[in-house]
DNA sequence: GCATATCGTTGCTGACGGCAACCAAATCCG
DNA sequence: CGGATTTGGTTGCCGTCAGCAACGATATGC
């Protein structure tokens, strides 16, 4: 599997220092992420859950869908799931029906209102995120998904990853 | 605030579309690395915690340091610190001296056992990573830690952050 | 020497996910 | 057809974790 580099220097000290620094950012970064998503949750409505947040704004985004599949998408446990769901329907930003192809199943959306301050919320975030990156550039930002993809990738589960690298 | 670009180029579709993207892989990363610290910690200690071990990790690079310390670093609540560190000494992975310069504070510093589980774990995960990275220069990977350094920094607190941008 | 700030600990709480048991509907298969 | 198995979802329980507040102890400033 180890491709055709001399394995010296995949272990150079460079690359473990460099390796080590992402290691810390990225810890930052989840700590951060968790707080500005609580943010953002919040300014969608006053009781809404950070993590709840995620979630309807992939409803919002990937249509009509089950819980299950957030459970995939997000690889959370359903029963988490199932609360977190809950939680939005009490809060009147998801709305349940059943699911027409499957009796056991039911279908997820987000209310209009829901959809209006997801709108507003996110027209304030970008503007403000793009203004704080100031002079970044559209392209450097893409770089820095796309290294962030890669290292996803690598961080891959070891044994059962899919081979759709 | 704003700097000297015209807004139009700040929220140009492109960015806009390059934000969310490192959005979406950032959800993936969070979870992700839940995952994999997870099972590094456990390699270097049976009952050792996800979290305690990012703080163990950084004892071991940054030399003695106190708990507040780590607090900043971690941007983490010092009580939560000082249970990670408490559980850290438990283990004897952490020693814990007084600080010559200050009767209040504590010095930290790794364990020569934890010192080479460290090394140990360090070396076979760096080894995997190294090789699952492939051909990722060590000055890539460093890019990368900047580029998340400056998200993070964009990510701050609108309010009271620092001008030591 | 008293007020105040800093270092660290502890108790409480709330958010969150993993796990397992469970119900109900669907699907498989003899 | 009918029982076994699978799948969608809910719920209870528990462990991990961080924020907040109150506290004792030491250091520092006026």
């Amino acid at each position: 599997m180890s491709a055709a580099v001399p394995s010296s220097t995949l272990a150079s000290p460079e690359r473990v220092a460099a390796l080590h620094e992402v290691e810390v950012e990225v810890g930052v970064l989840i700590r951060r992420v968790r707080r500005v998503i609580g943010e953002r949750a919040r300014a969608v409505h006053p009781s809404l859950l950070p993590a709840s947040y995620l979630i309807l704004s992939h409803v919002r985004e990937r249509g009509p869908l089950r819980a299950s599949a957030l459970s995939l998408v997000f690889e959370i446990d359903k029963g988490a799931i199932s609360r977190q769901v809950q939680h939005l329907i009490d809060l009147g930003l998801l709305a349940r029906e059943p699911d027409p192809e499957d009796g056991r199943a039911t279908l997820l959306s987000v209310t209009p209102a829901a959809a209006r301050r997801l709108d507003e919320v996110s027209r304030e975030r970008s503007a403000l995120l793009a203004e704080r990156l100031g002079d970044w550039p559209a392209d450097d930002i893409s770089m820095l998904a796309g290294s962030l993809r890669r290292y996803n990738r690598a961080l891959e589960d070891d044994g059962d990853r899919d081979p759709r690298c």
